[in-house]
DNA sequence: CCGTATCCAAAGAGATACTG
DNA sequence: CAGTATCTCTTTGGATACGG
């Protein structure tokens, strides 16, 4: 893979590159929510109260476009859609778990 | 202080409060920015390309809201201000590091 | 159940001109 | 220099309605 070199930005060129990927309102509650294991759409809806259905497709479309999640149809009556880290996504955990450490600090 | 008491949420809750105060589109590459020492307004502009000065007061006043930056204006003519870090704002350095190291892995 | 489509309101973001 | 004011455009949110 040719674009797999690595562009030695300096500054914060590089992070809002990062940011475009994670840096959606609900990306990391999101991210958050799988890192329990696979959720089907409706669980991960009712698991972050303010999201709508349209803003959670369209981020869940992102993450997957990412390759941070994985979507899986099953052809049963009604659907069922569940969805999960990739390796990818999992490793975005010590990004999480930093976040809440310093909000469990901070913010409260 | 009485509303200090912890708030044990469960779930993304907490996490989207946090996100609240540090995520905004423009604040982790601003707090990058500073971790390397006090800047001035216009050296912040200088250093995120594609930021307005619109978007940058926003974000540095909604740091200083929160505490993560300090403001110091000194009295010269022209105007000089300068920003840094306080110690939240500083503890906030792992979680870029996170980030900065995922993006070197995942992103590019 | 898992979405997409649509409409409308509200908030956020971008560009640029202007002031102390 | 360090912002604010203003105007415009995009994104998000909320509420359905509808299709596979």
């Amino acid at each position: 893979m040719d674009e797999k070199k690595i562009k030695k930005n300096e500054g914060p060129c590089s992070l809002i590159e990062i940011l475009k990927v994670i840096g959606g309102k609900w990306s990391i509650s999101i991210i958050y929510v799988l890192i329990s294991g696979t959720k089907r759409f409706s669980e991960i809806e009712r698991s972050i109260p303010n999201i709508n259905t349209r803003m959670l497709a369209k981020e869940l479309k992102n993450l997957a476009d990412h390759e941070i999640v994985i979507r899986k149809v099953y052809a049963t009556v009604p659907p069922t859609v569940e969805y999960n880290l990739t390796t990818k996504g999992k490793k975005l955990e010590p990004v999480i778990n930093e976040i809440y450490k310093w909000g469990l600090e901070y913010v409260y």
